[in-house]
DNA sequence: TGAACATTTGAACACTTGTTCAACTGTTAT
DNA sequence: ATAACAGTTGAACAAGTGTTCAAATGTTCA
């Protein structure tokens, strides 16, 4: 009882298909890949990101720029710190965030460069 | 009647909060990348991207290597459409998707950088 | 110590999203 | 024409997400 055929184009490239499969990342580094995207995928947090692009600001900082409360921009914060897409010290009574590392910077501009062309 | 203020952060530093404010994506523009990158934020939409990386198949193929229905890829086919992720052909009873262009490689290596080191 | 400030946290809510199922469109070949 | 195939579409449901609100933590300064 053999599995009835797709459709005819993978019949006649197998390799192709098995080259495909073998190109795919494991289960655990797409879910890990998807997570990371999904934080870029809320405009909130890309103006965070934005905002951090070359200054280190306070939470309530960040709040008062966004027109935000300062209980929705921690909570996106610890989302990106998770991540580690920000970084913070503190300072006195505040916090200081800013950007963890370059790859943020490169994403945003491909993401951009493709929107704008 | 003046606004209570913030933290005394952004007190020192007005000319820095000007800065940032004019660094900040339009409104539109913002929530059209946020809307890209919520494509790359879902692990089924990622795999296609990576089995479309350097071939050209129909979504009965995807479906197949994936272990997916064929309506759950077309639905996702669509989104990715719309944003210009990814083109298409017909040929024959077959619909053939590929990637649009270089900005999926250059997005996915950025983001797999990021979470590999 | 006590009051004021800066931030974090948890629960609750509305809202969004991915998959399934069934129905539908359009193409090919007999 | 008819049947079989390839793909699309819309509605519906469960699961996930962003913001709000209230309460809690921790720091500074008088």
């Amino acid at each position: 009882m053999k599995k009835a055929p797709c459709c005819e184009v993978n019949e006649t490239h197998p390799e192709q298909i098995e080259r495909v499969k073998n190109r795919l990342p494991d289960e655990d580094t797409l879910f890990a890949l998807a997570d990371l995207y999904k934080l870029f995928g809320d405009s909130t947090r890309l103006r965070i990101l934005y905002v951090l692009l070359d200054t280190e600001l306070c939470v309530c900082d960040i709040a008062e720029l966004l027109g935000m409360t300062v209980s929705a921009i921690s909570h996106q914060l610890r989302l990106l710190k998770q991540a580690a897409l920000v970084k913070y010290r503190k300072s006195g009574k505040s916090v200081l965030y800013s950007l963890a590392d370059s790859h943020v910077q490169t994403i945003l501009a491909q993401g951009m460069e493709h929107i704008t062309e």
